[in-house]
DNA sequence: TGACTATATAACTATACAGTTATATAGTGC
DNA sequence: GCACTATATAACTGTATAGTTATATAGTCA
């Protein structure tokens, strides 16, 4: 978990070329679970501890129908682990690469976002705002 | 570039807590840009250097139309750089870190494949299945 | 100029899926 | 058993978009 991006780059291009047919599709439908932003504030809320669907309904501000499909998306793959205690059913992220990936897709949406400084307000801290 | 995983991830969280409404949703339209298995098999054949529309046409499977509207959505989303020569355009990876996305997705999907050996074939490198 | 090639785009179809409403399932405590 | 709460799911609607076919645009060369 602590090798260089740098190295990881050099995996990844011998890893990608590996990748047939069938694996692009796999990793694509990867990639659709983390396009869509009630999943990524789901998400999101879970940065701090699990939570059940309650907090998260209320967290997102979603319909509670809504957030359990997304849930149950997350979980199928893999991106959050399930546990029912009780007649509560608690959620968490299932893998800190999740993160990660967040990171880097931020990372990229920002360099992006010196060129285009309207937009750059988007990612004024949470302090800033507050 | 080699700054580790480990402390990315911590940047991460912090940064993660700072996305706001808007910014959720410019993510998720950054994932949905990788979300398709004929953009993936486009990027994928950009690897090894900068290609033209006819070359990856052949390249992909895909038909001219198909792979130039893909090639222009992943322009739109700086993944890619279009540069015109002659009469021909040329498109080239604009950012490593897509690899780097791509690396953290195909190393959790490989991990979850030791669970699933089933799957795992997918991953059969290409030089087995020559 | 016109013929030829490469790329982009418009219009269309079919499909996938996010969100909604209503209902089912399952656990708890009486 | 019944009432109550939490979560999941079924059925539906609307929207977004991948892929297709046909056409437009633009560069090259005679």
């Amino acid at each position: 978990m602590s090798i260089s991006i740098k190295s990881l780059h050099i995996t990844m291009e011998s890893k990608m070329s590996a990748l047939n047919e069938q694996a692009l599709e796999y990793v694509a439908k990867y990639f659709k679970a983390l396009a869509e932003p009630m999943r990524l504030k789901v998400l999101n809320a879970l940065q701090d501890g699990e939570k059940n669907v309650s907090q998260l309904t209320q967290l997102s501000g979603g319909t509670q129908a809504n957030i359990s499909k997304h849930l149950t998306l997350l979980a199928q793959y893999n991106l959050v682990k399930r546990e029912s205690r009780g007649t509560n059913v608690y959620y968490r992220i299932a893998d800190p690469s999740v993160y990660e990936l967040c990171e880097l897709v931020c990372g990229q949406i920002g360099n992006r976002m010196t060129l285009e400084e309207d937009i750059k307000k988007l990612f004024i801290t949470s302090n800033q705002t507050e």
